[in-house]
DNA sequence: TTGTAGGCGTTATCAT
DNA sequence: ATGATAACGCCTACAA
């Protein structure tokens, strides 16, 4: 490996001018600059990030944990917090939770407080606030939910408000019996708990009873999508309308439509949530709420970085623009 | 921090003492194993694994180069990445390279050997050869093409025979004007071009002939198969199955018919390449050509990892079984 | 079994 | 404007 040492004898100067130089900082002279530059070139030199961040103590490596990057939405996030993170210089390392609470408490606790300066989590099921002795100081964000009760750096999304709008706008289509495929639980304060709250809102709103028949605890996968529309429909319950928790879940949903031989949108209309790229090709197009992932991304890496460089900056809870992208599904 | 001095200091022993310990290296009395672990506890001290992998000019990270996570192939080949490589103890860092030859290159030689002990990259553009003086015996697997004459490890997919197959199996379902949207160009060694020959050589294979005015060169979005759907349209070309490039592409091509009336299979026929999991969802879901993405993923974290073993290694090529997968887009 | 010395590649600090 | 020195936290090699 070609050392800074090396550059330096090639050059025939000291290993801190040739640092001033790789670094670009100022008080090297033109000709010295250049003579350094060239020895650079020769050599092949390349600064060890390594050795650099030893010294200040910093791995310039951002973690990023998720449940999947497999999954759509997560891989739109991902793609977002790497560009951001890029801008401000520093790498993102993916880690994959499987959405399980181990993978989530492993990927806080363990081994990252040692190799990364920060790390941004999109939990899905554990509830960071138990984990709060784990991890004391080192720069985290957490990513999607909220009522972290202000302990913690979190970003996340209006999912109360994104959910209540696209079930509005389901009733303004017309839509009177709408059900809710929602995640695993309602209990508790998560993606699948809001959502629902947001949901039920809507109807109150507009006068409508929530019939727990067309609440369907289904996960989060398109397969469960699938699976709740066919149980509905087992089941005998009447619906014109789906609010799903996710575009994959609803993408499910319009798939178990099809296999029964309903319409959409003519008898069933159905709004997802997240805007992954798909939707817009889906026959029909998929209505749904976009959360402003590029918006969530910035923001996150932002906090990491100002949390750097002021460990004691008091906790900061950020909410993203949504916006309702109405498509020919509820047309 | 707390560093090993601190814990040393807190022992009452040496800094090696602890070093011995926390790597569980023998030669340690019970006794002062458990003084030690008893301080490392106290102190809540973390191993600095910066300051090891500067000594052992290692840092257990491997780096991943794809065009874009947010792209759903992608995505999965990341899944699959970071699970192989957690299982051989590495973790992954993500790099972006935009499909575009700077990102590419940047990738490549930028700062990563600085920080990666290996990088995994999906090259699309940039042809590797001409990048070879940039690495120089650092490890680098290339993904998803070939020909690379057996100068650098590679990992890929037998795009020839997965399109022919696709093909053929057109051609079996009775399709005989059979299109082929594909990427940029047909020229050189890349995605596009392979499974344009395997296009053609069923086709000839059929005795039909390739007709240039079904040969789409579009890109690799969804957009881009819609687009292409309608160019074949407006330029008065009849048309009964389609083979798309990717699945991203495919859906494009769906879109595309849904928007001109045209019904799949009944119509046109299409089939994909990749078996993102969306394809099983779509209506009609999509025949595809599944790559072996965890084949692929295992494959090429194995030849880091035996690389950085014996640098002196000659260069492996593997290709990954595919399997066609039917559905209704082709029935 | 335990400790000491030296160095990995870089940078901050202080001299020159 | 440039250079010498001493860290950063750990590990290898050797000494005790």
């Amino acid at each position: 490996m070609v050392t800074m040492s090396d550059v330096a004898r090639l050059a025939g100067v000291s290993k801190m001018t040739v640092s001033n130089v790789v670094n670009n900082r100022p008080g090297v002279s033109d000709p010295v600059r250049r003579r350094v530059l060239e020895a650079v070139q020769q050599s092949g030199y390349r600064l060890n990030v390594n050795a650099r961040t030893l010294k200040a103590g910093r791995t310039g490596v951002i973690g990023l944990a998720v449940p999947g990057v497999d999954q759509p939405y997560f891989g739109v996030l991902g793609e977002h917090v790497i560009a951001a993170a890029a801008a401000k210089g520093f790498h993102v390392a993916i880690e994959q939770t499987g959405a399980a609470a181990e993978g989530e408490a492993e990927a806080i606790s363990q081994s990252h407080r040692l190799q990364f300066d920060g790390l941004i989590i999109s939990a899905v099921i554990l509830d960071p606030r138990e984990q709060a002795h784990a991890w004391a100081d080192f720069p985290i964000v957490m990513l999607g939910e909220r009522d972290y009760g202000q302990a913690i750096d979190h970003v996340g999304m209006n999912n109360e408000a994104g959910s209540r709008a696209a079930t509005e706008h389901l009733i303004e289509r017309g839509c009177t019996r709408i059900a809710n495929v929602t995640g695993w639980s309602l209990e508790g304060v998560h993606v699948g708990s809001r959502r629902y709250r947001g949901y039920t809102e809507a109807l109150k709103a507009a006068g409508i009873p929530v019939d727990p028949a067309l609440v369907c605890l289904s996960g989060m996968g398109q397969e469960t999508g699938r699976r709740a529309v066919h149980d509905l429909h087992e089941a005998g319950v009447e619906f014109d309308g789906v609010v799903a928790i996710t575009d994959s879940v609803a993408i499910g949903v319009m798939r178990g439509l099809a296999d029964l031989g309903m319409r959409c949108p003519e008898d069933v209309r159905v709004v997802g949530f997240d805007d992954i790229s798909v939707c817009e090709f889906l026959t029909p197009s998929l209505t749904t709420v976009a959360p402003g992932h590029r918006w969530m991304a910035e923001k996150a890496v932002e906090l990491i970085a100002s949390r750097l460089e002021d460990p004691s900056r008091p906790p900061e809870d950020h909410t993203a623009p949504y916006e309702l992208k109405v498509r020919e599904s509820t047309r």
